[in-house]
This record gives structure tokens, sequence and C-alpha cells, in this order.
DNA sequence: GTGAAAGCGCTAACAC
DNA sequence: GTGTTAGCGCTTTCAC
């Protein structure tokens, strides 16, 4: 360590500038990436820089900018693995770009409205929501703020508000394909509690293609979501097997405590007495008990598609929105 | 909405003190907490505030204070239920505790300085690091510019860093405990590839308290980690089914590879011909699929115990490292 | 290409 | 309790 180490910190620009004998502009050129600036003063800068231990305080520049690097990141709780995944990926995408995520993690019905204020207070570069919580205010605020938003999961029609969305209409259509194909005459979709607009679209379709193909589909609707909601829902597609029914569930986590139970408390074999597809393709899908057969969803496309989303409403703010959707695909395992 | 709509951002305290007919001291002083302002002022202040859209700029609040309330979280990737329910929890408690969590999910292995080195140029109020991977360098950095850091499920030894642990020792007897109480004569552990500080304590523990008991005590021994690593150690297990084993695994994703494994691909009977206690509690061992009993860690108690050690510090920053110890308990289920 | 000067919006020390 | 003053550390015209 060449510099002094009882500098705690506050070595600012001028210091540096004074040690290589230059301006503090010329510091700040030589930290800005596409500043004009000679070789031979950057790299005297560096030098200087390196020895003092000296880093550019983001603050100020922020300050300065009227913009940090910073992004909001406002997410439903932790509590399933598609999520996990999903915060996992964006976090990392953001960063690899450039961006620094903040992280907000809400449970649903909370007062989103408090936080997005925080984050336009830190001059945020922009916001990605993917929680369900209903933020009609927030896009307003992020509109007039002219702070970039982009909505993942989601269909509001905000001004400038920029949209990303799997492929539901395809997934579910595939899901009933699966089934039909797999000789199902008889469709079930479970229903949780809450859906969310991915939910609701997949279920709809869900509905559609059977429709299409001709094929009854009833609904088993629970009150819970997740794990719960197909614990829930096994008492009613039991009640089915006569018909050895196919059956859809909006996510994987779904499927699996509708699976889980079936199988694990009341002895039902699937794929023999009825058939399952889930939707996420989670690692725990692939787990032996599970071998869920489901409708992946890439969380590192969406990740990626998301952060170019925002760079370029960054780099265009008034720009019409847009609408992405990402490609989903068929995972055939155990359970068809 | 009262205030005007076209007024994009840029609605400064000087605005505010303005129409309030005061000075941006005042407007200042009414946007902080402890500060002493009549209530007449603070009434003007406020209305005019709202009027304006007014929100106080934290960047230039930042700059000023030197300090943000940004606290940086740097963490392992949320790839096992465990992980996302202690990052859920921790920004959970952080934003509640007033503070703004920047999320840094990390490969094991990668760059970890640089995001350091990024936290640091913004004048963070806190890191909190839970990784794995070797952040030496890093904590000298944070000692030095006097950022407090505390570190989760790590044991190394430094100067104004605080340390916080589940009882690890603790865990690993009361595993070894129900195992034994349980009939089984002779124990294994398993051991995955990476196996962290707590890891190995726990590791240790058993062995030790194994001892103790005077039972035998095998260790097997894998590459991969988490579920893969009990998949890859059914072999090992099945090797040794005739002693009617009792074992321990260091996470429940590694027991619940394990137990899926055996019990779905091989047959294995669980608790009839051999044990299993895992480690975190994670959602999925109560699934019904495994049933697994565990040792309990509370994410939430970490959490809350993490941004109290945090709070302290940036109250005390030059106070003896704490080595704060979280309570675990047995949970019963299954498989033992 | 480089330096001087003028802020970005806020807080804090000081006098009143 | 309130206003005045002086920065926090940086970027950025604007001359040169």
């Amino acid at each position: 360590m060449s510099f002094d180490p009882d500098k705690t910190s506050a070595v600012t620009s001028f210091d540096v500038a004074r040690r290589a004998g230059v301006s503090r502009s010329a510091v700040s050129r030589c930290f800005t990436p596409g500043a004009s600036i000679s070789a031979k003063s950057r790299e005297k800068i560096l030098k200087a820089a390196s020895e003092l231990g000296y880093r550019v305080n983001l603050v100020a520049r922020g300050l300065n900018k009227q913009r940090t690097d910073l992004v909001g990141m406002i997410v439903s709780s932790l509590t399933t693995s598609y999520r996990a995944a999903s915060v996992d990926a964006l976090a990392k995408q953001l960063v690899q770009q450039g961006f620094r995520p903040m992280l907000f993690c809400i449970d649903e019905g909370k007062d989103v409205e408090q936080l997005l204020s925080i984050l336009l207070n830190y001059q945020v570069s922009g916001v990605v929501i993917t929680s369900d919580a209903p933020p009609a205010k927030i896009c307003e605020e992020c509109a007039r703020m002219r702070v970039p938003l982009v909505m993942v999961h989601r269909m509001d029609d905000l001004p400038f508000v920029d949209l990303i969305n799997g492929d539901d209409v395809k997934g579910a259509r595939l899901a009933a394909d699966a089934l039909v194909e797999a000789g199902r005459k008889h469709l079930i979709v479970v229903e949780q509690g809450v859906l969310g607009y991915s939910g609701e679209v997949r279920v709809a379709a869900f509905r559609a293609r059977a429709a299409e193909l001709g094929v009854l589909c009833s609904t088993v609707a629970v009150n819970p979501v997740e794990y719960e909601a197909g614990v829930e829902a096994a008492a009613g597609v039991i009640a089915q097997l006569d018909k050895t029914p196919g059956v859809f569930c909006t996510t994987d986590t779904v499927a699996l405590g509708l699976l889980d139970t079936l199988r694990n408390k009341h002895g039902v074999r699937i794929p023999e007495q009825m058939s399952l597809v889930g939707y996420d393709d989670i690692p725990e899908s692939s787990w032996a008990f599970a071998e869920l057969t489901t409708i992946k969803q890439s969380s590192k496309e969406f990740a990626r598609v998301t952060v170019e989303l925002l760079k370029e409403r960054i780099k265009n703010p008034g720009a019409e929105p847009k609408n992405e959707i990402v490609d989903v695909q068929l995972v055939t395992r155990g359970t068809v």
C-alpha cells in the first residue's frame, strides 16, 4: 500500500490535482469516461490518485449531475424461488451495466408510496417494479419527475413507462397443448388467491386454448397463494380424479404444493391418474420428488431486457412506451 | 393535486423558503427530525412544500453530511431459500430503521473489491457482508475509511468489525443429540464442497458431540454444494445404510437433496432405515415430501441484530468489535 | 487540452 | 427560533 494509511478518507480531487500538478478539472476529466485529456496528464493524475487512495465521490457527482447511478428495485417479498432468482438476475445485470440497485422488498399491500418517495429523493436513474402492489400514484410521480420506470409482469398503460412480460399466452397454450396431447380430455386450472396480471392472462389463455381444442376446463379456486394454494387445491382436484384430468397451475410453487400434497398425503399417482403442468421452471421443479413439467421463463433474459429498456429510456425519456415480450418454452419432465 | 404538475422537479428548499416566507435554514430544520423550529413556521413550510411538491434532495444532504443512509449488502447469489429469506429480512429491517439497502449479489470468487470500492464511493453508512468470498482487503478498506461493517456467518478477527453468527455449536449438538436419542449408534456428517465458516463449525461441533456421546461418526464428503451436494452424498450414505445411520447435513438444501434422492430414486425409507437432520429450517423443509427435522435459525432475528449492530457502530465507531450469537432450536418433524 | 469560476441543494456554525 | 454565511466535492461552461 503506497498511500498514507492514516488518511482515513477526505482525499478529494483537489488533493490529487495538487499532487499531480494539474487542476481539479483535469482530475475530473480523468475520471470521466468520455472526457478529453492528454495521455500525459492522465498518467500523472492516475499515479497521484493511487498514491493518495483517491476515489471519486459519487454523491458529489450525483448532486452535480442531478442524477446518480442508483436504480430502485421494488419487488415482492422473496418468498418463492422465482422471485429470488429474478431479483438475483436483475441485481447482477444492473451492476454489470453500471447501475447500483437499491432493494425494496415490500409485503403486498404496504405503503409503497413512501418508498418511492424515498427513491426519488435519491435522484435515482430509474426504477424497476415487479411488485403486484398497485402503484397507481407512484407511476404518475415517476412520470412527473421524469424518472425512467419499467414494470415487470404488469400491464398498466402509462405514459413513458415501459413494460416487460413473459409470453403468458404462449405459455398457457403450450401447457394446454401438452396436457391434451397427453390424452387428457378434461382440464383443470388452479386459481390462487391473488393472481396478478400474469396469472390472470395465463388462466384466461389456458381456458381459451381449451375451448379451441374442444376440451372441458373447470376451475379450482383457492384463497391462499403459492405453495399453500396448491395444498388447498388438492381436495378440489381429487374430487375430479375420476376424469383423469390435466391440471395447470399458474406458478411452479403452486403446482409443487398440489403435487406434493397429492402424492405424499393422498397417494395420487402422477402422471397415471392425472397430469400436471406448472409455470416458471424454478429449481425445485427438477427435484426428484417433483420432476414437474413446466413452462420456463428465463430470469436472466428478463433482467437483460429490463435493463436494456431502462437504458434506452434514460437516453430517450420521451419515447413511446415499449412493451417487451420474453419468450417461454415447455420443459417436459415427468408429470405429463 | 394542488402543486403545479408542469414543474418536473428542481423544486428546492429555496423555492419553499420563498413561498413560506422563511429562510432556507428553516426549511432544512423543518425536514430534519430533531431540529428546533416553531410550530407556526413548520406549518407554513409544510404547506408550501406540499403545494410545490417539494422533497428533500437526499444526495445534496448526503454530500453535506458526508454520509448517506445507504447501506451496502454484499451477499451470495440468491440460489437457496435460506439466502433469499435472509436478504428479504435484512432489506426490510434496514428500510424500517431508516436505511436504504444497496444490493450486490456476487458469484463466489468474483471481484468483490471493485464492488466495495463502489460502495465506499457512495458514502454509505455501513456495509453488511454475508458472502463467503474472502474480502480480506475489503475490510481493511472499510476500517480505514471508518465505514461500519458487520459480517454475518463469518469469524474474521478485524478491528472495528462486528460479527453475527447463529449458535452453530448448539445447533450441531442439538442435531447430534436428536439423532442419538432416536437410537442411532452411527452418525454421518455430509460435508459439501464449500463449507464456509458456519458449515465448518457445525461439522466440527457435530463430531465433537458424537465423540462426547461415544458414538461413531463418519464423513461423506462431496464436491458440489447445496441440493447437488445432497444428491451426490446419497451413494455414500447408502453404502452405510446397514448401520441405520443418523445423518446430519449442514444446510437444509443439502439435506433435501439427500432425502429426495434417497427416497425417490432409491426407495430408502426415512426414518425407518436412517434418520436425517438439516439446518436452517427453510420453507421447503416442511413440505410434505420432506418433513425434515432441522435446526431453525430465524432470519428476522439475524436481521434485527445485524441492523442493531450497525446502528451502534455508527454511533460509536471506535468501539470494540462485538460478536453476537443468535439462538437456534431444534424443529422436530418426520425424519428423526 | 487545460484552468478558473460558478454552481448542484443541502446543512451547520454563528450571530442575532 | 431564525437568518446569514460558508462550505460538502464534484462537473462544467467558458476563455485561453
